[in-house]
DNA sequence: TTCAACAAATTGAACATTCATTCAATCCAC
DNA sequence: GTGGATTGAATGAATGTTCAATTTGTTGAA
């Protein structure tokens, strides 16, 4: 009989096994053999469990993202109601936990080069942009004029892809520290440039 | 005999054709054979002028570092000596030309992806980034102290790198005078922010 | 000028390798 | 014993490379 949450127990075994492969061998060497070997399975369960291959790499990234939606409501919610102190707290989660690791980070821009020809993954990621951008917007809203606070989400959207971008290719240790004290300065920067000019 | 230039000319061909066909159908449908036939070439060209395919791109990647420090320079060169305007033409410079049409950013995207595992390619990719990085931090050095101005030159890269990211991944069109009007609009903050700190 | 020899340039079919998928056989908990 | 869970060898498709054959342009002697 099926023992009861083997199914998940699985899928999240091949996950794991998919994002470990990436991150040594790289998108391109990320084969159904070595993810079934890392994951002590055999290539069979794969198209058993996902499908295919195609499946079993959309539900990684579904798994990426999920995780990033985690720390981010985590960090929210452990902050005070402070315009600033939240946008401090958007950055936080956004190299916090997962995005920090060189694992994560090689993998997300694995699955960018992906997703702009999957038209699935395309989907996702631009969810998860549009998220971003507007809770941004939202907090940047109460403390400068809308030109301004649009203007600040994007370039803030933009140093974050940045960094995880430098993040991924440093190939030793990632300096998560360093980025989030560059874009909260930069941050700080664009509040006081903008303060007083309407509110 | 041996025409002249004829292999400098069938070397572009194959080069364009790379370009062309990555953008078509992305880093992984661009084999050789279509390659060659977008190159209106036989595949067995590629081995005999750049001995393979991993040649081929390696050669494609040095066309487009090129092409971005020509553009550089270029820029450079019709600039007054004043810092402020210095750093402004490297942003232009760095979303100009080549580098603002979708077929370049995905195919930097891609090459990104792909020199994360080909040392060569990583060797190449390293070397771009540390010219553009000593670049700013020579003209920020003229307006704040060394401090800031590490910090800002490592921001400014940043935002530089995820603008293209996002033009990367932004189907249609790209907007870089946006992303160059943004990046100014940065610069302009950070020198207001540390004026006259020390100097 | 003409033509034949020559060599570089180019071709593309054949080959070898890699990889995702399939599915009949096996395993194992109940 | 039963049926879901798992296996992994077989299969076929895709792709990079090779190399013998062919084409193309040049040279120099007649």
């Amino acid at each position: 009989m099926a023992r009861p949450g083997i199914e998940s127990i699985r899928r999240q075994q091949l996950i794991d096994a998919t994002l470990s492969v990436i991150e040594t061998h790289g998108f391109q060497g990320a084969t159904i053999g070595k993810i079934a070997a890392a994951s002590e399975l055999s290539v069979g369960i794969v198209s058993h469990y996902f499908g295919g291959k195609q499946g079993l790499l959309e539900a990684t990234m579904r798994y990426l993202l999920s995780c990033l939606q985690q720390d981010a409501s985590r960090l929210m919610a452990s902050r005070p109601s402070n315009p600033r102190e939240s946008l401090m707290a958007i950055v936080d989660a956004n190299f916090s936990g997962v995005q920090t690791h060189a694992q994560s980070a090689k993998t997300w821009l694995a699955f960018w080069t992906q997703a702009m020809h999957s038209p699935e993954l395309m989907r996702l990621q631009r969810v998860n942009e549009r998220r971003l951008l507007s809770n941004l917007i939202f907090h940047l809203r109460q403390l400068m004029p809308p030109g301004p606070a649009q203007a600040t989400a994007q370039t803030v959207a933009a140093m974050i892809d940045g960094f995880w971008l430098r993040a991924a290719m440093s190939e030793g240790r990632i300096e998560p520290d360093q980025a989030v004290a560059l874009c909260k300065t930069y941050i700080d920067q664009a509040i006081q440039a903008n303060n007083g000019a309407s509110k």
